[in-house]
DNA sequence: TTCCTATCATTGTTTCTGTCAACTATTGTG
DNA sequence: CACAATAGTTGACAGAAACAATGATAGGAA
């Protein structure tokens, strides 16, 4: 077995590298950790969409997350077949479904932000509170004005 | 034609999404960018690393990458294939190949390091210069001081 | 109305990537 | 010498993602 790989930071100097290792180390933990309450980083990320978008159809919820449509059919069948999102037809147009989180999908939000906020004081756990929120801000803001993506694939949430 | 999905901060609250964004915006641009000159962001990283650590064995290259064995020969047969890195046999041990940067590995490395810091000025284009010394000065300490990997799949250089 | 086109969701197919186990060659050790 | 361990390589396998095709519905034009 192989020694765990050090987060040697002399190598990765670019931004790019730097998002990348601390995504994959916050990914990890965060798959982990949601394992034992039955979710996935993916429908974890869709349950938080759902929680300030409820009542959204598919297709706008698959541009929020960025997403291919059909890989948002799967994840909202993982999470009604969870007992956690339920669809139902939308009034006025029933080529589209609406996606409703039920309120079992709301205690699992709680129970999972838990999860996530533990891991991300382990992976931010180096940081100081000050320095925490400093870096948070600056994330959201360098989101803010990026670039636009393109519409997009598959969404690992966290 | 579906419009360009937008950076919205407001669904993504959590570190490791913000991580993903991030790196997702700036993994697409780079490949872009480093396509013109033959290369993909994996092999970028790799050249990256070879500048560093020139004459490494590759079991010490995947392991600083992060990524599995196997993924690395195929890349080190990518470079050496574009004539940007050369293996040849350490002298004490024939089993391990020292794997040297090329000349022209250089003036590669040069040229997509012009293609990567473009990428970044786009990607972090809305934070003043102040700020975004500030957000990579806390990525690295936090990556610093994040739970090292276990011995990893495939890196995404930027 | 009827026809044509566009939209929403879904399915299936194809392609790609990473993961893993096996294999060769070489080294070190009893 | 026999045996275990290590470095690298290969190929098979599974999983994921992108894309095209389909069915159902809606809206607009003739």
């Amino acid at each position: 077995m192989a020694a765990p790989v050090s987060n040697d930071v002399e190598v990765a100097e670019f931004a790019g590298q730097l998002f990348f290792r601390l995504w994959r180390a916050s990914h990890t933990r965060t798959a982990e950790a949601l394992d034992s309450i039955g979710l996935t980083p993916a429908r974890f990320a869709l349950l938080n969409v759902l929680g300030a978008r409820d009542g959204a159809i598919q297709q706008q919820l698959s541009a929020d997350m960025g997403i291919d449509p059909s890989a948002m059919v799967k994840l909202i069948d993982e999470l009604e077949t969870a007992g956690l999102a339920e669809r139902r037809r939308r009034p006025n147009d029933r080529r589209a479904w609406e996606v409703t989180i039920t309120p079992e999908g709301r205690r699992a939000i709680e129970r999972a932000r838990r999860c996530v906020m533990q891991v991300e004081d382990e992976v931010l756990g180096g940081l100081g509170a000050a320095d925490r929120h400093q870096l948070l801000t600056l994330l959201r803001r360098a989101l803010e004005s990026a670039p636009p993506q393109p519409p997009w694939r598959t969404e690992e949430g966290d």
